[in-house]
DNA sequence: ATGCATAGTATCAGTTTGATATATAAAAAC
DNA sequence: GTTTTTATATATCAAACTGATACTATGCAT
């Protein structure tokens, strides 16, 4: 399952330019699949190569030419071939946990402001949920909620856990000791 | 902060091969910053071009000869230029969120035994923390055991939203109206 | 005997990342 | 009133990463 995979399937939803489906990754995939033109516009390539897309050039005045993508139907049986994987990856890739192993070599400062910025950040991811009315909400096909419904859950999660425990990355050896004694 | 940075952290806590890192990355910061062979060892050979760290050939009877690496001056600093950085990266790359986003092409058999790998994959993981005992864990620094602690929260959570959600994707969309009338 | 695990090195094709280039128009900022 | 930013749309590139594979040699298990 690549991004060729996940642009089949954004196109069983309708035709899409690969502008169109930077905007879809970067509103709602990008969020647990990140890709950027870099991986989009050659993916297409190569699916309209293999004949699992058809494309049409759309003029517009004043702005440039749109691509139209279609999915064909050996594109939809490659989508099925994709989806059939019964054990799909779920990856983190985390400077933020990578450095944190590192905290004994940094100041209580730097710590500070890492750990700030983070949850800043997931406050941030957190508002996005407040926008979707539940009218809305209700309209989404079942994965689509599951699937933001996990996104909050989990940042939620996160935050609980960084501000819980944010204290053992500044604190002290002696600090540590009596923390340890007083459980 | 690229493998380049993490094998230089890891280098402060001795020297090292390749071999040994890939086993560190392995056994723990492969769960949060995955990396292989293919990205290690090209990390090492530039860190040596550049003077951030120097090696020394270990020959072995019977086994292939050790590239024995430790870290420099240099490479300390370049360490901590590394873990400057106050807002660090935390990425999901996830085809299991994404085949869920298009679970409606897909049959409530083929969903279930996704749903059910996942759930096993996460208790596996979760029981590699019943092997570490209180008094190691006391011992090791606070960002690793903040980290440790980290990745057990969160595979938690996931467990618990997926026993508890996914009947939402198999649901049928009678299923579904009920479910929100009775909500 | 044959396959697999461990110890160790390294490379390679295919992908992805993140930035950048190109072009025009409209909206926003100063 | 001019400059800057944002939006529309395409595409490419170096650097990095992924996952598999290759090579060598010992030992253990089936």
């Amino acid at each position: 399952m690549d991004v060729k995979t996940v642009c089949l399937g954004m196109l069983t939803d309708g035709p899409a330019s690969g502008y169109d489906m930077k905007k879809c990754f970067e509103s709602s995939f990008g969020h647990f699949f990140p890709a950027g033109y870099g991986s989009i516009y050659p993916a297409l390539a190569t699916l309209a190569r293999n004949g699992l897309v058809e494309f049409e050039e759309v003029p517009q005045e004043g702005k440039p030419d749109r691509k139209v993508y279609t999915i064909t139907e050996k594109g939809r049986e490659e989508l099925m071939k994709g989806l059939s994987n019964t054990s799909p990856t779920h990856k983190v890739r985390s400077e933020f946990l990578a450095m944190m192993c590192f905290a004994h070599l940094m100041s209580a400062e730097q710590i500070d402001e890492v750990i700030d910025n983070k949850l800043l950040e997931l406050d941030a991811f957190l508002k996005l949920f407040d926008d979707i009315p539940t009218g809305q909400c209700q309209s989404m096909p079942n994965g689509a909620r599951f699937v933001a419904g996990f996104g909050q859950f989990v940042a939620s999660s996160l935050k609980t856990y960084i501000e819980e425990h944010r204290g053992m990355l500044t604190e002290s050896d002696e600090e540590k000791i009596r923390a340890a004694a007083g459980r």
